[in-house]
RNA sequence: AGAUCCGUAGCUCAGCCUGGUUAGAGCACUACACUGAUAAUGUAGGGGUCAGCAGUUCAAAUCUGCUCGGGUCUACCA
């Protein structure tokens, strides 16, 4: 950041009469000299298509900058002149870049966190149309799914039982299809509003048949290739609500909860047998008991096994039973062991034990390891009539061996019931033991369980007089001599996000998609996608992929996307006979369906309803492929017999991971389009959609690669080979389309509130984004929301840092232009005369550009590399730090001094271009203001044939204009400005006071030349008259020499240190020996060691006897001496000053020109006399009349003189 | 539990990939200047054990490991 100046007081270009000083401008002026075309031509994207331009003759000047309502009138603009759609239209035939929205719900209000996610989607689209690809950018819907079945039932007041009930399942898909677009109208205006340029016209909607219908094309195809599948899992549900829940719900703020829970150790008895008699022999005793640990008591019914780790350390343990006193021997993990036993009992005295006794007494009777227990046999923990081995159908009660087993807490050894929970359920098959679901599906014991029948096992009906069942049979096991240890634990357990209740692990019937068996094509595709960040594509999403599991489909609900599967019914408890006939059927179209329905109705299964001909009842009954239609049609198998829906409905991700397909009802129609819109060149969302769409949209991609291929060779090749008409290979479609949904993903972070908590509605730290962009507008809200932090880091909102970017940023360009403007109508600026090559620019022009050229490139390369953040503060740098606040500055009387000359062209010129280019680089983040600053520059000049900045080139350095030395020493000046400055402020002398001279030590020639050619404008800013250089060799210097360790470092290596410490006590005349001569030799430890000039750094430190500052390499110092002379300039600037002030006062034009009276007072006579021509120059005053005593006037004061003036405007 | 990101001034963030000896900006604060960009602008100042510990190295904010704290995702187990 710039650490330099304050005003500079000082007339330049117009005739100073100051002997002293060179008129700094003067050194820039160019005479005018043959007018040369335009060096850069600007091409319109479409010049034919735009025909009347607006032109203006003045540029819009302002009252203040007002950014909401400059968002209003171009968001009205836009809207009059179909900015969007020509945006597109434009780049008809151009590349097409892809851009997949991902389709919000509306049946939610939209929120801050939106407006991120979709300012980043915005930018990059705006980024690439300006960079001259096509972006169809198709809206999407996402309306399926369990939030808009809770929300339709919150607001009818039922619950899922009431479900065809009190209301059908017709009205109740009504009144969903109705209510997921509830928001719609908000979520359009959030759109319009922060300016997020997408087509809402034709957006894809996921309950629309043609939807659905590609949906079952792609399910079809992947039950054509066996990879749709029906399988038992175990899944969280809640009996409350009397649903299934997928993990996303269970993942719900607040759905895993700390609760106490009745927990215990149940001992579970050995048999004696071949296997286990070793532990027999051990224990000289037949009781010998497993021990394990488990938070759900009710699922010790349906225990069926019991699970050891294979390679962990068991021992078995003679003790006591410390409820019944019993004598026993238990089996456990050797690492617990000091969970159960004090040490002070081990192998005490067995005999002495009482019930007593608070110490039991314990003794290893011998160690294993869990391989050695597999398939040991146990009797029933609690036998039933229920849950006899029969009811099982398995070999159940045995030893099995499961790596998920640790010793982290409980006995090492795991209860295991299949019914009950995933890990149990797989090792379970592993070794066939059956499964028993003692528990239905309100969540209560079934009959035959003894007193625990029917009873709840948690209290899912809110009873008042509920009695834990878990308590009771712990009881139960204590008095059998069944359990080691009862005790109360905290733990966490997921629970119903709905109905608070917690969740059971149930056996459910579900439908899943293998994704594991393209696993392998997934993992390699994955290494292609350009993920931003990288991390998220390696970390997350990499080891997501490396662990996964099958895709579970199926959902018991009522308002989503059916399974298209039908087929014949088997009875509720079906043998194997029954299952290996059972005939299936999955449709994969609507077409295919209705011909299955004919077929239906001539087998007699299906009966037109009066009225209707065949053709239209099967119309009919397809034209929604919802519940309950789709669930009221029979179809015939191929043996005759009638075959049913499936119930289930699919997984809503599903649904949205298919939109590459669906939103062109692909491979029904619009098949070219979607050749030339798959795969995505980028998409974006929030990163908790790597496990969500990013997923889906990857793997269905993967899975489908082979059905699209087919697809599409069916198309002429021209349309997948554009310029080739041979035959399109296998090899050229997989190049095209590799299984591969996206290229780029960027996956932004959260927005947290400005605590850095969760925004939640409960917390109500939620930022309602139409009131923040009412207040600041679009565009300060965009801008900070991307230059704030990476997008994809989590970043906390502050209204605050909005109001900074708005100041800051937004408020710097308006005054840059309101400052343009202001001249520019003065003057007559429209861009009119040719364009001055830079050549012929002054220097500052040269420069300024220069680095508007390294602007450029650089926000070029940020933007093709989905770095925005980095791209806006490149903007917001070159802004401050160069233009406004050293160009602008600099140059200002430039603008409003003298007449209409070739100078002030190039001025204006340069100036005008920052702007425009400025007003291109930013159009991407902030559109509105973009579009405000180009038509109010575009209007006048129309340089550019565009009624749009969206409609223009992004621009490109011109590799001419840039100019690095030309930087190097601007960076120079501005950096010995400051330095000079702050010298000013440490001896108190204002700058208008002008100076004698500046002493710059120089250390090499190279160095000299720069801050030659710079030295004007070094002089002009600190008002000083003179610099003078002191070359290297001069005494006079004090100079401080230090390691260049970056050089030295490997030289060296450990003798670096006492290098250094060498160095430090280096004389001048060392110094002056080592630059002279090149090197010089060193002792460290009696070892010589050469040191090179090249090796080392020196710099002047101190040049004794002046007032010396420095920064780097450079120093400087400041003759402080104040001449009488000196003092005489500095009472003249400081008189003109004061009559400036008066002007301003008196509200003068700038053109102005008056008359002043001046009290003659001795001290300043002198002053007013010799500079009188400099003084009448500055206030625009054809003299100073100086008398004696002023009638009436304005009282000054010039450096502590007071005097009295008389100003009027001059007739 | 696993993965991942983050931790630098009161606040928001650079710097870290590629180690180099005075760790930078903006905001806020304090003081001053400027007063023809003026509801603007500039300058200066104070303010940091670079979360902690250990290691590698001549040298660590930077590389490695561990710990702590925060966020997110995933999993959830007796």
């Amino acid at each position: 950041m710039p650490t330099h100046a304050s005003r500079r007081p000082y007339p330049c270009q117009d005739s100073s009469p100051l002997p002293a000083r060179k008129p700094i401008i003067g050194r820039f002026f160019v005479n005018s000299r043959p007018q040369q075309p335009a060096h850069r031509p600007l091409q319109p994207p479409n010049p034919v298509k735009i025909n009347a331009l607006y032109m203006a003759t003045k540029y819009k000047e302002y009252q203040q900058l007002n950014l909401p309502a400059i968002s209003q009138d171009i968001l009205a603009k836009w809207e009059a002149e179909r900015a969007f759609e020509k945006s597109v239209e434009f780049r008809e035939g151009a590349s097409p870049f892809v851009f997949y929205e991902g389709p919000p719900s509306a049946n939610g209000l939209p929120g801050i966190h939106h407006v991120i996610s979709r300012t980043l989607k915005d930018l990059v689209c705006r980024y690439k149309t300006m960079k001259g690809f096509q972006v169809k950018r198709k809206g999407g819907w996402d309306t399926h799914g369990l939030p808009v079945e809770l929300q339709v039932e919150k607001m009818l007041g039922i619950t899922k039982e009431d479900i065809g009930k009190k209301i059908s399942i017709a009205e109740y898909n009504e009144t969903c299809r109705r209510e997921v677009l509830k928001y719609k109208d908000k979520w359009d205006e959030l759109t319009r509003r922060m300016g997020y340029w997408v087509d809402l016209k034709n957006p894809y909607i996921t309950f629309e048949n043609n939807y659905i219908e590609t949906l079952w094309w792609i399910l079809a195809q992947l039950y054509k290739k066996g990879l749709l599948y029906e399988s038992i899992s175990i899944q969280p549900y809640s009996p409350a609500a009397g649903t299934g829940l997928s993990s996303h719900e269970l993942n719900q703020p607040g759905c895993y909860k700390d609760v106490k829970d009745t927990t215990v150790v149940a001992m579970f008895k050995a048999v004696r047998n071949a296997k286990s008699e070793f532990l027999f022999r051990l224990a000289e005793s037949n009781d010998i008991y497993f021990m394990a640990w488990t938070t759900t008591p009710w699922t010790l019914p349906s225990n069926l096994g019991l699970t050891v780790g294979p390679r962990i350390d068991y021992a078995l343990v003679k003790t006591f039973n410390p409820y019944t006193h019993l004598p026993v021997n238990v089996i456990l993990a050797k690492a617990l062991i000091g969970k159960y036993f004090k040490p002070e009992g081990e192998s005490a005295d067995f005999a002495a034990f009482t019930p007593e006794s608070k110490i039991l007494p314990w003794k290893i009777l011998g160690e294993f390891k869990g391989s050695n227990l597999e398939e040991l046999r146990y009797e029933q923990l609690l036998p039933f009539e229920a849950n006899s081995p029969e009811k099982a159908g398995g070999d159940p009660f045995r030893v099995l061996l499961g790596d998920f087993v640790t010793t982290e807490d409980g006995t090492g050894i795991v209860h295991t019931a299949t019914a009950f929970g995933a890990d149990d359920y797989r090792v379970g098959q592993k070794y066939n033991i059956g499964i028993l679901i003692m528990v239905d599906k309100q969540g209560k014991f079934v009959d035959g369980l003894g007193e625990f029948s029917n009873r709840y096992v948690k209290n899912y009906k809110d009873d008042p007089n509920y009695v834990d069942v878990n308590v009771d049979i712990c009881v139960r096991l204590k008095k059998d001599n069944q359990a080691f240890r009862i005790e109360k634990y905290e733990h966490t357990y997921p629970h119903c996000w709905r109905t608070d209740k917690p969740v059971l692990y149930y056996p459910l019937d579900a439908w899943f998609i293998r994704t594991t068996a393209l696993k392998d094509r997934m993992v390699e595709l994955n290494k292609t996608i350009n993920w931003k960040p990288k991390s998220t594509g390696e970390g997350r999403f990499g080891n997501w992929l490396e662990n996964m599991v099958d895709w579970n489909l199926s959902r018991s609900r009522y308002w989503g996307t059916p399974l298209p599967v039908w087929r014949t019914e088997v009875p509720e408890t079906p043998t194997e006979a029954d299952l290996s006939a059972r005939e299936e059927l999955c449709i994969g179209s609507i077409a295919e369906l209705q011909a299955a329905l004919k077929a239906s109705i001539k087998a007699g299964f299906m009966k037109p309803t009066t009225g209707l001909t065949e053709q239209g009842y099967v119309e009919k009954l397809t034209a929604d492929l919802h519940k309950p239609y789709v669930d009221d049609i029979v179809l015939v198998s191929k043996t005759g017999r009638p075959m049913k829906r499936v119930a289930d409905l699919i997984d809503v991700w599903f649904d949205s991971g298919a939109m590459p397909y669906a939103q062109w009802h692909f491979p029904f129609e619009n098949q070219e389009t979607f050749a030339q819109n798959y795969p995505a060149d980028f998409i974006a969302e929030g990163v908790d959609q790597t496990r969500g769409w990013f997923y889906t949209l990857h793997a269905i991609a993967a899975l489908l690669k082979e059905s699209v291929h087919e697809e599409l060779q069916k198309l002429p090749p021209a349309i997948l080979q554009p310029g080739s008409r041979g035959p399109v290979t296998a090899a050229d479609l997989d190049k095209k389309y590799p299984g591969l949904a996206y290229k780029t993903v960027v996956s932004n972070g959260l927005v947290l509130d400005k605590n850095g908590n969760k925004m939640s509605k409960r917390l109500g730290n939620v930022v309602d984004p139409f009131d923040t962009i009412g207040k600041f507008g679009a565009d300060a809200t965009r801008w900070y929301l991307i230059t704030n932090a990476s997008p994809w880091e989590s970043m906390k909102f502050d209204l605050d840092g909005i109001k900074e970017v708005q100041r800051k940023f937004f408020g710097t360009l308006y005054n840059t232009y309101q400052f343009f403007a202001l001249y520019a109508n003065v003057d007559g600026f429209t861009f009119a005369e040719a364009y001055v090559p830079p050549a012929e620019r002054p220097e500052i022009d040269r420069w300024i550009l220069s680095s508007l050229n390294s602007l450029v490139t650089k926000v070029n390369a940020a933007l093709d590399d989905y770095e925005p953040t980095l791209a806006g503060r490149l903007m917001e740098d070159f802004l401050d730090e160069h233009l406004s606040n050293w160009y602008v500055r600099l140059c200002r009387r430039r603008f409003w001094k003298g007449d209409y000359s070739q100078d002030k062209i190039c001025a204006y010129q340069t100036l005008y271009e920052c702007l425009e280019t400025l007003s291109r680089l930013m159009a991407p983040i902030s559109p509105f203001f973009a579009d405000w600053l180009f038509v109010n520059l575009n209007e006048v000049t129309g340089r550019i044939k565009a009624a749009s900045v969206h409609h223009t080139d992004f621009p490109t350095a011109d590799a001419d204009f840039i100019d690095l030395p030309l930087e190097e020493r601007m960076q120079l000046a501005q950096d010995a400005s400051s330095l000079i400055l702050s010298l000013r402020k440490k001896v108190n002398i204002k700058v208008r006071q002008p100076l004698q001279k500046v002493l710059i030590p120089v250390l090499n020639p190279d160095m000299k030349h720069q801050l030659e050619k710079v030295e004007d404008l070094i002089k002009a800013e600190v008002n000083v008259k003179g610099i003078e250089y002191l070359n290297g060799d001069n005494s006079f210097i004090k100079k401080k020499i230090k390691p260049n360790f970056i050089a030295l470092g490997k030289k060296l290596g450990a003798k670096m240190k006492a290098v250094s410490a060498a160095l430090a006590e280096f004389s001048q005349e060392n110094i002056a020996k080592l630059e002279k001569e090149g090197d010089i030799t060193l002792f460290i430890d009696k070892e010589p060691i050469i040191l090179s000039i090249q090796e080392v750094d020196i710099t002047s430190e101190d040049i004794p006897g002046w007032v010396v500052a420095n920064k780097n390499a450079l120093t400087v110092a400041l003759d402080v001496t104040v001449t009488p002379e000196l003092a005489q300039e500095g009472n003249a600037r400081e008189f003109v000053n004061r009559i400036q002030k008066i002007r301003k006062d008196n509200g003068y034009e700038l053109t102005d020109r008056i008359l002043v009276k001046v009290a003659d007072v001795p001290s300043l006579t002198d002053s007013l006399t010799q500079f009188n021509d400099y003084i009448c120059a500055e206030i625009l005053a054809d003299s100073i009349e100086l008398v004696k005593e002023p009638t009436n006037g304005t009282e000054i004061e010039v450096n502590d003189i007071l005097l009295k003036v008389f100003v009027t405007k001059k007739a």
